[in-house]
Parts: C-alpha cells; sequence; structure tokens
DNA sequence: AAACATGCCGAAACCCTTTTCGGGCACGCT
DNA sequence: AGCGTGCCCGAAAAGGGTTTCGGCATGTTT
C-alpha cells in the first residue's frame, strides 16, 4: 500500500551516479542536460534515474542559486468569498511561472500574520502576497523585509508598497452609467456596513455619476448589511419615492431586495431595474429574474499581484498602488 | 520602501556568528538552547541575532534532518465551496502543529496533478493530503510514493490508502429521523445530478431510514441538478402527492423550493417541512424561513484528514477509509 | 605542585546538488 | 614517435545549518 514505507529515504543522485557507475558531477550533468556528457553514458544515467523514480532536492538546489521558487501568500481569512478568487488567480498565474504556493490564514490576528510571516521568512520564500478582508489600507508587514511583498485586495497605508486593489468608485460609476444608458433616471442606493470603505466608495462613484448627468440620487443611501434580510427590509423604504432603478451594493443586497419587490408585484426589471456588486455565481444562479452585477475581475486582481510579484523579483517594479477596472455582466434584472 | 532591495542578501549564521566574535557551531548552539555555551556568550549571540533579525534557513535545517515540516495539499479544484472548508480545516490542525501547506490546484486535469505532484515531492513534502471533487473514488496518485498521502473527499481506490470521506447514506438518514421525530410521515425526496454519488447515497440513506420505519418515499426521487432553478421547477410535481416534508438533495435546491412552496401560498413548516444538505452559510442566511440543514462537517474532514496524515508520519497509521458523520442544524423550515 | 575534571569553544564533517577546473585518454597530425 | 587537441569524466568547493569531537583553559582535588 502506498501510505507504507514512511522512513523510506529519498533517492538522491548519489544513489543514481553509483548505479550508473558515475561520479554524481556527471550525474547531474547528464540529467541537466549539460554538454561534457558522452551521449550513451547521458542515457545510462537517464535510464537508472528513471528506475529510481529520481528527482532532484529543489531544497539543495535551492541553497545554492539562493532562490527557491516558493512565495508566499498570507490571507487576511478563508471564509470569506473575495480571497478565494483572489487565490485563485494567484495560483493560476504562479502556477504557469513554476512558482509554488505557500498557503498561510492569519485569521484576522495580527500576532498569527507575524507568527506567519517568521516561518515564510525562514522557508525562505522568494516573495510574499498579502491578502486583506476589507479594502481599507493596512499597515505593512514589516518595515525591512528581505524579500518584495504585494498588497491585494486591500492596500498598505504605505503608498509606496506595491498594491493592487478594486476600484470601488469606478464600480458605483459603471453601475449608475449602465443604469442610465438603459434609460433609467429615478436612481436609489442601498448598501451594507457603513464602515466597509468598499460601501462608501461605490456609494460616492454612484453619486459622482449621477451628477455627472445632472442627476440626484432618491433618497440617502441607506446603509445596513451585506445581508438579503437588510435588502428586504430596506425595500419597503425604497418604494415611498418614485424609483426606476436600484443600485444594491452587493449582490446579496439585490437578492433581497428582488425577492421584496417580487413579494410586492412589483416588476422586475419594466418596473425597476436592480443591479448589485460582485457578481457572485453562487448568488447570482438563483435570482429571479437574473440579475444584472458589476464583476470586480478579483480573478484578475490575484493574476495582477502575482505578475507583480514576479516583476519586483526582477527589479521591475517600483511600487505603488495599482487599480483593477470591474466590469458590468448584463442580464435581465436591468432589461438587457 | 519596503519593497526595495530584493537582491540583498539574507542574514547568515555566518553573519551572526561573525558580529557576535564566535564560531558557526557556537553560535548555532546559542540560538538553539544548547547547554555548552556560556550565559554571556548565549546572550551576546541573541542580542547579534536579534539585531540582525537572524532566521535559521528551514531549507539548510530540512536538507540535515530529512524532513522539511511541510505538506502538500492536492486539490481538485478551488471553485467548489467543498473544498474550502476542507481546506481551512487542514491549514487549522497544520498551522497548529508547525507545518507549512503548498498549495496545488489540479483543476481537475490529471496531467496537472502529475506535474504537482513531481514538484511537490522534488520540494520534498513530508507527506500529502488530496482533496476530490465528488464522492466518488478516485485512482491513487502513484503506486510508489515516498511519502504518505491521505484522500480526502473522494477516497482512494485502494481501500488500504488512507482516505477520509463524508458519510452521504448516514446523511440521508439523519434527515428523514429528523422528519420523522418531528411528526412527518409523507417524504418526498428532490435531489441533484444522479451521476453523483453524493445524491445517490443520500437517497438509498434517505430511504432505508424510511423503510426501518415501515413508511415509504412519497414518489420518485426527483433527480436533476443542484440548482436553485431545479429544487423551484420541481416543487409541482412534488405538490401533486400528498406530502408533509421534503428532502432536498442540496441547499441550493432546498431553497428552490422553499421560493416555489411560498409563491404557491403552501406555508413551511406548518404545511410542508423542507430540510437541505451542506449547511451552506450563504446559502441559508437568505432562506425564508431559515432551513434546517444536514451539516457534512467538512471541515472536521479537513482537520481528521491533516491529524491522520501526521499520524502517518510517526507511523502510527495503519491505513484505511475513516468516515465523518454529519451532524442537523435544526432550524425553522422543519418546524424546530 | 601535579594530576584530574570540567566547562566552553572551534574545526570539521555532513546533507544534496551544481559548477568549475583539472586530468586522463584517445586520436590525428607532423 | 612525439606532440597537440578535444572530449569526457571526476575531484572539489560552494551554499547554510547542525553535530560531533578534540582541545584549551580554568578550577578542583590530593
Amino acid at each position: 500500500m502506498s501510505t507504507e514505507a514512511p522512513g523510506r529515504r529519498q533517492v538522491t543522485l548519489r544513489d543514481v551516479a553509483q548505479l550508473a557507475g558515475v561520479s554524481v558531477a556527471t550525474a547531474s550533468k547528464a540529467i541537466n542536460g549539460k554538454a561534457e556528457v558522452s551521449p550513451d553514458t547521458r542515457q545510462r544515467v537517464l535510464d537508472v534515474a528513471e528506475r529510481l523514480s529520481f528527482r532532484p532536492n529543489a531544497l539543495a538546489r535551492a541553497i545554492l542559486d539562493g532562490h527557491t521558487g516558493t512565495v508566499g501568500l498570507l490571507t487576511h481569512d478563508l471564509e470569506g468569498r473575495f480571497s478565494l478568487p483572489i487565490l485563485m488567480g494567484a495560483e493560476d498565474a504562479f502556477g504557469a511561472g513554476r512558482a509554488s504556493v505557500l498557503l498561510c490564514d492569519s485569521r484576522g490576528d495580527a500576532i498569527r500574520e507575524q507568527h506567519h510571516l517568521g516561518t515564510l521568512l525562514g522557508r525562505r520564500v522568494d516573495g510574499l502576497i498579502v491578502v486583506g478582508s476589507q479594502t481599507d489600507a493596512r499597515p505593512p508587514l514589516g518595515s525591512d523585509l528581505p524579500v518584495p511583498v504585494v498588497y491585494t485586495y486591500a492596500p498598505s497605508t504605505d503608498p509606496a508598497d506595491a498594491s493592487v486593489v478594486p476600484e470601488n468608485v469606478t464600480a458605483g460609476r459603471i453601475a449608475v452609467e449602465h443604469l442610465l444608458a438603459t434609460g433609467r433616471r429615478r436612481i436609489a442606493h442601498v448598501s451594507g456596513d457603513v464602515t466597509y470603505a468598499a460601501a462608501t466608495d461605490r456609494a460616492a462613484g454612484v453619486d459622482a455619476a449621477l451628477e455627472e448627468h445632472g442627476l440626484e440620487r432618491v433618497g440617502p443611501v441607506r446603509y445596513g448589511s451585506w445581508s438579503e434580510a437588510w435588502g428586504r427590509s430596506s425595500t419597503a423604504a425604497l418604494l415611498e419615492q418614485d424609483v426606476d432603478a436600484v443600485v444594491c451594493g452587493s449582490d446579496q443586497i439585490a437578492r433581497g431586495v428582488l425577492d421584496a419587490l417580487h413579494d410586492r408585484g412589483v416588476r422586475v426589471p419594466e418596473d425597476v431595474a436592480v443591479i448589485g456588486f460582485d457578481n457572485w455565481e453562487p448568488m447570482i444562479a438563483g435570482c429571479r429574474p437574473a440579475l444584472t452585477s458589476i464583476d470586480m475581475n478579483f480573478q484578475a486582481m490575484g493574476r495582477r499581484a502575482a505578475e507583480r510579484l514576479f516583476a519586483s523579483l526582477e527589479g521591475r517594479d517600483g511600487g505603488g498602488v495599482e487599480t483593477i477596472t470591474p466590469r458590468v455582466i448584463v442580464r435581465e434584472s436591468t432589461g438587457g
């Protein structure tokens, strides 16, 4: 059974060399395709290596040339639905570039984060990606780290650090532009927890876009929580005024609003258009009608963070904040 | 700025020793708390180490004593909502035991999986956890791997391998037991994709529990897809017979059923009780009434997999399939 | 005072791989 | 025959840390 023999010594280059009747130097050259080996010697070595299923010890190699081909991914949490696509994007970019990802979850705890940082540096990661949980800026990991760091989702408070963040203001803007383009004029906004920068940023974008078109938001920004329940319970107040579109701070809120409108017999999109943020597939999937949503491109964010980290490793990244532009995914709820 | 100086050589034990005026051997002993060092020499070394923020190179250490303190987490995908809690549970267990996790996503591709396996073995992981995407058994990673492997979610086809899997049959049973305990007798079952073992296993559990109580399922098992849409569209057929409870193959299906019942004016739980599987928080959160659901304890599954891997490393795990018992989370939809 | 014990430190080997450099061998040319 | 010239191969060092063992100096005992 394959779970047996856990103590068996791993096969080393010396074993291969010995069995092939050559020196370790020759074996190394044969395996790595160096020139100074005769074809038949090379073949003999390769055969033995194959037979023993030899794998060069990446650690020994790393200790030589100073970089390990590993990067640390230090995430604030794994619960939220935001870290995951970022993680996927980063894993994607790294996988292609032959780097491996060491994953650490600090679970919102700064102490744990520092602990993980210590072990990651001890393992000589070539670089670090730090994934935040809110878009609010966060203090940098440390002041004099020996490896480059890219902050994503939450930027570093030091603007000189490399950060990749979503454009929440633009997202709000895009939502309104889309509604305006489809003929809506009386637009209300219900959002999530006011302590989140994501909520206030999106609201700022909504208002800015409205103002540019000489319009005003209908009613106040109704901050609450990022839940369907809030979406449902806030709908009554929304409908007290004449409204033909509702911008919802998240897909969950939007879903709650859709439900409440449905119960009241308000037709979507005929009477009122509804738009959400995040384009969160499992939440979108169940909406009736299908929900138009702003996709923040989190996966692209993870990829960019990985790319910038690579660039930093080669000294080709000057730091600074980079933003990822969201895009609208048009579905039925805005009358597409 | 902290992203600078990426090429700066990392501080080594030799640097510390030199600055403290001792040999590397003494520095090593001082830092690792070995006895043969005078207290003041030790303090001097520790001060220097602190000042240089020295971190012992884990690679060099690993190359010595043969194990790295890293484990590979080879997941079939990151999209699904099942791999994530497993990953969290495993990361949790490892973080406590001072092992680091190398994360690889094979994205359902066997070739990619083998590639990742190669790099992980090259990095000399001490062990591997393989996370599947379906509960159907999968072929083992390889026949003669140098490190222990624990398969989770999807077991290995080799029963001698160490596997940790959810009890889907039991889950179906528990759902029915709960409904019976709350006085229901006419129970229907709507489920997801029939090609998933999770669907048929749960259905088998449902039927077995019914039979034990001398009851029969109302209507056929209505297989479809794991979606709200299927839940909604299958409801009409369900109601053609006299039904006082519906077991739904997933929370999404349950939610669709709840919606459809609501639209038809059927009261939940007064007229019909509804129960789901997976206890998937974001889906549960929006349900009206709050949905009773069977929690498969995925996080515990990840933890157990990690624990068994540790046991294997110490030769304390004989292999074999272990199951994780689900539990019912009672909420309003079953009249709690 | 001499022998001995003890405590502290350093030299060197080891782990595994890569790379440089030097040496041996065969062959061709004169 | 002797010399030069490539071609292959192997010895050795490097990289960072741990560990063993030997040595030195001091303190203790007789």
